[in-house]
RNA sequence: GCGCCCGUAGCUCAACCGGAUAGAGCAUCGGCCUUCUAAGCCGAGGGUUACAGGUUCAAGUCCUGUCGGGCGCGCCA
């Protein structure tokens, strides 16, 4: 089903073909900037008048003229220099809102031309534990997929995780002689904060010259497929996913073993990425390592700037995993998109890759490939998020603290709920208030962490919504026959309504998969954060001016159908974000 | 030195690829609970969109330059 924006460029567009002449047109409509204006206007008429050389008002007048209204549009109007201002009918908009409250799912499915879709996001480096630096990636490609998902995309998810590397030979050593001097337990407990197994290790890794030797060979057998040295990879692989696993279940993040695509599940095609670039003629040895020259990329004092695909001793860099990366998800995956949620300061090193993806025939035309880039967590020091300590903050830490303050708070407001609940409210309302405060804003900056405005839970915030659902629940609830969002049945086929409260929040449930659409074009999460606020806003409004429970027979059907509808739509639009609703807070 | 991102109300941030009078929240001030959850609603004040040019019917948005901030730039990922 279209957007409403659709039917209406759709129309517009048609006319303007009528008035001029020209099939290929850009009607420009958009939601209209003031409620005076209409519900949606036209900007595209002014420069075509342009182009055309006509005066911009009467070609609108004419494009109005030939404007098939059908029973959507109510009226048009041209306004100001040759904008078309659009009005639409209150009968066509209630029985849209009708249609969506009977089938809930319909507004947004059916892409009109599906894509593979792959988002590569979270990807933490298995060495350590996943830290807030982790926390972005995370729930924004997580967002993300939902969002590819929901519109009927084929989604890949794709967990990068950084599993290879010369830290692993470090690592394994340490867990050797923990394994043969310690007890179990030790080891156990060793391992159960890989934050101090890491720095135990490098601590020795600095120290002691023998101990830096082993792990550098072992770095070496574990390349080549030693035995010994795989087992005990493994052993610390599998311990530090556990740990992932725990913080994606706290954040409530869809990732699972299967979307586990780890660096080393590349080791075989390294060696053939390389030959595949010098078959292309685009590899130069410089300084023993080899290289990939680029004209577009200039380093310092100009001189050319290279991406290095081969180590003088031969080993492979992250640009060869990644460049495998790619090929794989172009040509074996067959991917239309492929969506890389990483930290904005690899910006550099992803142009660099795009652009031998393509030269080297790893990523045909066709296939896009974008860099989802987002900035740094900072602390209210406007340094990066840290601990007083100035260690980093680790995820868990984090979200045991956001469920902790909110506790407090939610006791506060609501001292009557037993402990259980209060508890279960606590870290949904904690955890989503952060995740939610995060996908709020523009993810190409960085931002300031800082609880007191995450857990003052007024403005933009996932409370916010979340109360504004609740109390919907608790009207349902207090029906004769008790109901809730999904069971209660309306007997209510089209909408209709009396107050400019319930019409201005009708129309804004409907452009949902405006929003949606937006965010799987642009990658921009907080476009979404943006209409759920003002949708939240203008149910609170309508909440406040327009009695349900008291009102007659039948406004009361047609105000509990607006109700369950904005329910429907705020808790849609929250799990497109990864945030669960509430029936009680 | 080169490149990328950014600079919007006192503070934190929006602004749908150039649209009409730049919007929210916090903070400040003033109203609204014997009626569906006051974690709410209504109202007021607060702006030369860093600065200077340019492009055009129209610029926070595009171009050039300047200033200020962050990040990146050969063998880590």
């Amino acid at each position: 089903m279209p957007t409403i924006r659709q039917a209406l460029e759709s129309r517009v567009s048609q006319a303007i073909t009528a008035a001029t002449g020209i099939a290929d047109n850009a009607p420009n409509v958009i939601q209209a900037s003031r409620p005076d204006f209409g519900d949606y206007q036209a900007n595209g008429v002014m420069a075509m008048a342009k182009q055309a050389r006509s005066n911009p008002r009467e070609l609108a007048q004419q494009v109005v003229d030939r404007l098939d209204r059908g029973d959507l549009i109510d009226r048009a109007e041209v306004a100001g220099p040759g904008f078309i201002n659009l009005f639409l009918t209150d009968r066509w908009l209630g029985e849209a809102a009708g249609r969506t409250l009977a089938d809930p799912t319909s507004s947004l499915e059916a892409a009109v031309d599906p894509q593979t879709v792959v988002v590569d996001y979270s990807s933490p480096n298995l060495a350590k534990e996943m830290h807030v630096g982790h926390l972005r990636g995370t729930i924004i490609g997580d967002a993300l997929a939902r969002v590819m998902q929901a519109l009927g995309h084929r989604v890949i998810r794709q967990n990068h995780v950084g599993d290879w590397g010369t830290q692993f030979g470090m690592l394994i050593a340490h867990l050797e002689d923990l394994r043969q001097a310690d007890s179990d337990a030790e080891l156990s407990t060793e391992l159960s904060d890989l934050e101090t197994f890491y720095r135990h290790a490098k601590q020795r890794f600095d120290a002691e010259p023998e101990f830096a030797d082993r792990a550098r060979h072992y770095v070496v057998r574990l390349q080549q497929g030693d035995e010994q040295c795989l087992a005990m990879w493994e052993q610390f692989i599998e311990e530090s996913l556990r740990h992932c696993e725990a913080v994606y279940e706290m954040l409530g993040v869809l990732l699972t073993r299967d979307d586990l695509k780890a660096e080393s599940s590349y080791n075989n095609d390294l060696n053939e990425v390389v030959k595949a670039l010098n078959e292309k003629n685009l590899l130069r040895e410089s300084q023993g390592a080899q290289c990939v020259f680029l004209d577009e990329f200039v380093g310092k004092d100009g001189t050319p700037l290279p991406a290095i695909v081969q180590k003088r001793d031969g080993g492979f860099l992250y640009a060869t995993t990644d460049l495998a990366a790619a090929r794989y998800r172009c040509q074996t995956l067959r991917a239309d998109r492929v969506l890389y949620v990483v930290d904005a300061r690899q910006s550099l090193h992803f142009q660099q890759v795009f652009a031998i993806a393509r030269r080297a025939g790893f990523a045909p035309d066709n296939c896009s490939l974008e860099h989802i880039a987002y900035g740094t967590m900072m602390g209210k020091d406007g340094k990066p998020f840290k601990t007083r300590s100035g260690d980093t903050v680790k995820l868990k830490d984090l979200l045991e603290e956001a469920s902790e303050r909110a506790y407090r708070l939610v006791s506060d407001k609501n001292a009557d709920l037993d402990e259980a609940e209060r508890r279960n409210i606590a870290r949904t309302v904690g955890v989503s208030a952060v995740k939610y405060y995060d996908l709020a804003r523009n993810r190409n900056s960085d931002y300031v962490f800082d609880w007191s405005a995450m857990l003052s839970f007024e403005g933009n915030t996932a409370p916010y919504m979340l109360y504004a659902y609740a109390r919907i629940c608790s009207i349902l609830r207090k029906l004769d026959e008790g109901g809730t969002v999904d069971t209660l049945d309306d007997g209510v086929a089209a909408l209709d309504w009396e107050a400019p409260e319930e019409r201005a929040l009708v129309l804004k449930l409907l452009q949902l998969p405006e929003a949606v659409q937006q965010v799987a074009q642009e990658g921009y999460p907080n476009h979404l954060c943006q209409y759920l606020f003002e949708l939240a806003g203008l149910f609170m409004r309508f909440y406040e001016s327009c009695p349900i429970l008291k009102a007659d027979a039948g406004r009361r059907q047609q105000r509990l159908a607006i109700a369950r509808l904005s329910a429907q739509t705020i808790r849609k639009g929250l799990e497109l974000l990864g945030i669960p609703t509430l029936e009680r807070m």
